[in-house]
RNA sequence: GGGUGGUUAGCUCAGUUGGUCUAGAGCGUCUGGUUUACACCCAGAAGGUCACUGGUUCGACUCCAGUACCACCCACCA
């Protein structure tokens, strides 16, 4: 026998180990059935998992399950990404603190460095297999892939080749956002924003007021900008020059008049560091200025600032105001002005603007032919779009479909502001650029490609490649076939032609991830995939929203009281538990809030489910009944079943028809909401209530069975543990099921129908006890007036006064005031108790004669929409017929209370 | 500055193209309960003018416009 409650951490583990033994989350390449993959958005290999993952392996799990037990050939890819300067950084960082070492790229060298993380990204590796495998995720870890496997880096060095003989590659002197601290480039995406006070300096400039708080910036300017319309300003011409006395003694200055200034801001006029920043940058191309660097990478100031050479920043800025201020020429200083400083979202370091020589890609190039392969499922063939324009159309035509719609927009908006990707990093860990350089005495050779050239004298690019370069190709370079990786003779095309993986299982059919990356990853993945595969990477793409604490705070890290630990909660009330709670009452690209009390409501749902099926066991064996011998057949032939039965099955019937569309159509949290009551509020309320006058094992179990399956995708676990006592002895375990199908024959809305007037009819009862105040143990003698269910509430006798605890029960026919109203008589009260409808002449009149009034109306409203030609015209079909049933069941109605106004007289 | 989402019971949230929603669930609260599984339970109850103002419609929580508040995203801040 069962234990009384379910215990999650005696069952996963073994359930999980048994799962992983049978084979059944291998994916088969050659099979002829249809394919379903979903490729697992790769953990950064740097430490644990938390909630967000949690969430994607949830949802991705329900797919995939799903889609199995449909029969469909399904593929769960999962991995891990290297994710280069997080990582990078976490491994200094350790170092430094461990070590005691100030710097470790300097004092341990390349190779060495490399060695250390590689050894810390293969123990966190162990650790996120090991929490992927606790949430029950049913992934194909024969598949595993890691973004710096030998089979992607060939890949990461063949597009990257590709796209630079196609000249979407280039390098090129631009701004870039330099990270000090981690000494790298960061892309735009990797900047957050950070609140920071500092002091605004107003300083004379010549004739011109300039305001700024960043003094440090200012020894190389030479140009004064102002709005071309700002009449303050108006005797001054473009050009014009002048000469004024600065930091360090006289210079030379222009001035410039553009559009991009504020009038309303400070003064109207700014000095320009084009050098140090975006915005400047763009001004100085425009009109051509110089650009003169101040700053070195170091974050310390160049010969330029003469006796401030080498400070650190912070120390030449107050020395800076200290001078001009000697000088006379601060104006003023506000203290309290608040400003916002750009952040690198990986490292941390502040970020600050500079002009490097790096790798970047062309979003605007109009050398793309799309589709370019015919197993592409775009439209008809154009040619020379830009990487834009394909991201672009992809979505637009609907080959790939975002979930919810709305982000389509966002999406959208995003690529029109794309500027060109800078793809290099100058940190160590991550692919490698595939780019050599030789220098002789009087030539530089650069060589762009897969291998190593020939001959002598050749050193590799020490510059990697951004992490979204590799996880952008995430959808199919985990699909090649690894023992090609070093077959060189083979092209990009080939690769993908001789993988059976890439054949069988690309386009993956849904991507789901939080839509806090839809720029980072999502739109790159599009990018990358459909050049370098003619293939969109995805065909749905499911965006699940953030988990907030209670009180709608975003769980952090650095505060781990407001966090929920999945590892923490899962050996306390169960992965399934877990699941449904951060499913159910989650809506996809909206943030939900989780906590433990959540949880705990589902932990208490699942143990309901566990003890409903100790029951059906318990029935099982006193009848007699083994329940591994149980056929379902016999429940579709039998007629002797009891209207409790009939009336389940059929409802059965609902929930599968509902849960399987539900899930078609990514519904997961209605689903979850549809099972979760029709188990506890239907299954175990009512029907094993009933069940326990009359039990039919045949029923019970065929119909525990059909839940057990239904709910699996959700709560793995458990259905499976329970799977093993209710399941036919030659079936197998329950993830290799088929997806039960709707039995028509098994549909029966009488009684259905008739099962709610009884269940109308104790609820009634009950109430009534409720409302005059007698207890539970009190018998009761009750009398049913009824004209037209005395034979149905007959047969249900036992029933009835099991359900209501009734000592005594008369059901009398007679004709009572007016049809499908009973009264009841208790200890000599009467009571009327409506089965539906209220009993009140004048109360039912008044409100059949308003219902007939809004129905007339409502008819009146359809005949003129159906009367209408240009609706009957241009409305879709289906539209016209829900119409036209509208029509149907509101003459049905109207006619009902027609009759019923009759009886009433 | 541009954009997106939200505002429904004390709390957390559902509500599928406007019409069985006379608005639901879970938690919490209150009352009662040793019922042939389950106190991680059972039976009941209280609690909402669906943010506000207009509009469309025979009919609006649902569609449109505007207002307020909250949240997020993008851009800019010399």
């Amino acid at each position: 026998m069962l234990p009384k409650a379910y215990d999650p951490q005696g069952t996963e583990d073994r359930i999980y180990k048994m799962w992983e033994e049978s084979g059944a989350f291998k994916a088969d390449a050659s099979s002829d059935k249809e394919s379903f993959t979903v490729s697992m958005p790769p953990p950064n290999a740097t430490g644990q998992l938390h909630l967000g993952h949690a969430v994607m392996l949830a949802l991705e799990d329900i797919f995939i399950r799903f889609a199995r037990a449909q029969g469909k050939e399904a593929l769960w890819l999962p991995g891990t990404d290297h994710a280069a300067i997080a990582t990078e950084s976490v491994v200094i960082k350790k170092i430094q603190e461990e070590e005691k070492i100030p710097d470790p790229r300097a004092s341990l060298g390349r190779e060495e460095l490399i060695k250390r993380i590689a050894h810390f990204v293969s123990e966190s590796q162990d650790t996120i297999r090991s929490q992927v495998r606790k949430m029950g995720s049913s992934c194909d870890w024969s598949r595993e892939r890691y973004t710096m496997d030998k089979s992607l880096n060939r890949c990461v060095n063949e597009v990257f080749t590709k796209m630079y003989k196609d000249g979407l590659i280039y390098r090129g002197h631009r701004i870039v956002n330099w990270d000090p601290k981690m000494q790298t480039t960061v892309s735009d995406d990797e900047i957050e924003y950070r609140e920071e006070k500092a002091p605004f300096y107003t300083f004379q400039y010549g004739p011109f007021q300039i305001g700024t708080s960043r003094p440090e910036t200012k020894f190389g300017d030479k140009y004064v900008v102002m709005h071309p319309d700002d009449p303050r300003y108006e005797k001054y011409e473009n050009g014009d020059q002048f000469e004024c006395e600065w930091i360090n003694g006289k210079i030379k200055a222009n001035i410039i008049k553009d559009k991009v200034i504020d009038m309303e801001f400070g003064t109207g006029c700014m000095t320009i560091t084009p050098w140090h920043d975006h915005v400047d940058f763009d001004l100085a191309e425009r009109h051509e200025l110089d650009k003169e660097q101040i700053i070195d990478f170091e974050g310390k100031l160049l010969p330029i600032a003469d006796e401030f050479a080498g400070m650190p920043i912070e120390e030449a800025r107050t020395k800076i105001v200290e001078k001009l201020d000697k000088k006379g020429l601060l104006v003023s200083t506000d203290e309290d002005y608040v400003h916002r400083v750009a952040v690198s979202y990986r490292g941390k370091g502040k970020v600050e603007p500079q002009i490097k020589e790096q790798w970047f890609i062309d979003v605007n190039k109009p050398v793309i032919e799309w589709p370019s392969s015919a197993k592409a499922t775009g439209g008809k063939k154009k040619k020379n779009m830009s990487l834009k324009e394909v991201m672009q159309d992809v979505v637009r035509s609907g080959d790939i479909k975002i979930i919810p719609d709305r982000f389509g927009k966002v999406y959208f908006h995003w690529i029109d502001n794309l500027r060109d990707w800078c793809i290099s990093r100058q940190i160590w860990w991550g692919h490698r650029i595939p780019v050599w350089h030789k220098e002789d005495k009087d030539s530089k050779k650069m060589h762009v490609g897969v291998q190593e050239p020939e001959g002598d004298g050749w050193k590799q690019d020490p510059d990697t490649l951004d992490t979204w370069f590799s996880s952008g190709l995430w959808t199919w370079s985990t699909l090649i076939d690894p023992d090609l990786a070093d077959d060189h003779s083979l092209s990009l095309q080939d690769l993908l032609d001789k993988s059976p993986d890439f054949q069988k299982f690309h386009p993956t059919s849904v991507m789901e991830t939080g839509y806090d990356i839809l720029f980072f990853w999502v739109a790159r993945m599009i990018l990358m995939t459909t050049y370098a595969t003619g293939q969109i990477p995805f065909e749905t793409v499911y965006l699940h929203g953030l988990i907030r604490t209670r009180d709608g705070a975003k769980m952090s890290k650095s505060d781990p009281s407001s966090c929920i630990d999945p590892l923490e909660i899962i050996p306390k009330y169960g992965a399934d538990a877990l699941r449904l709670s951060m499913i159910v009452g989650q809506s996809p690209g909206n943030d939900s809030r989780l906590f433990e009390e959540k949880i705990a409501g589902y932990r208490n749902f699942v143990n309901k489910l566990w003890n409903a099926s100790r029951f059906v066991l318990m029935t099982c064996e006193n009848e007699g009944v083994d329940p591994h011998e149980v056929e379902s057949l016999k429940v579709e032939k039998s007629k002797s079943l009891s209207l409790a039965d009939r009336a389940l099955l059929s409802a059965l019937q609902d929930v599968i028809e509902d849960v399987t569309k539900g899930l078609e159509e990514y519904r997961l949290s209605e689903v979850g909401e549809r099972l979760y009551s029709f188990i506890w509020d239907y299954f175990c309320d009512w029907y094993l209530e009933l069940s326990k006058g009359q039990a039919n094992c045949d029923v019970l179990v065929h119909v525990l069975r059909t839940i057990v399956k239904l709910l699996h995708p959700y709560c793995p676990f458990v259905t499976e543990e329970l799977w093993a006592q209710i399941s036919s002895d030659d079936s197998g375990i329950l993830m290799k099921q088929l997806w039960p199908e709707v039995d028509k024959k098994l549909k029966d809305q009488k009684s259905q129908d008739e099962l709610q007037i009884v269940i109308d009819v104790i609820t009634a009862i009950r109430s009534i006890r409720a409302d005059n105040g007698l207890d539970q143990g009190a018998k009761l003698e009750v009398i049913i007036h009824t004209k037209d269910h005395v034979d149905l509430l007959e047969s249900q006798r036992d029933h009835i006064m099991r359900m209501g605890r009734l000592s005594d029960l008369k059901i009398d026919a007679v004709s009572v005031q007016h049809e499908n109203a009973a009264s009841m008589f208790l200890k000599g009260i009467e009571v009327h108790v409506p089965l539906e409808g209220a009993i009140d002449v004048d109360k039912e009149k008044a409100k059949l004669a308003k219902e007939k009034e809004s129905l007339e109306k409502f008819l009146k409203g359809i005949n003129s929409k159906l009367g209408n030609e240009r609706f009957i015209s241009s409305a879709p079909e289906d539209v016209v017929k829900l119409e036209r049933d509208k029509l149907k069941s509101v003459k049905e109605k109207l006619e009902k209370v027609d009759e019923r106004l009759k009886v009433l007289g």
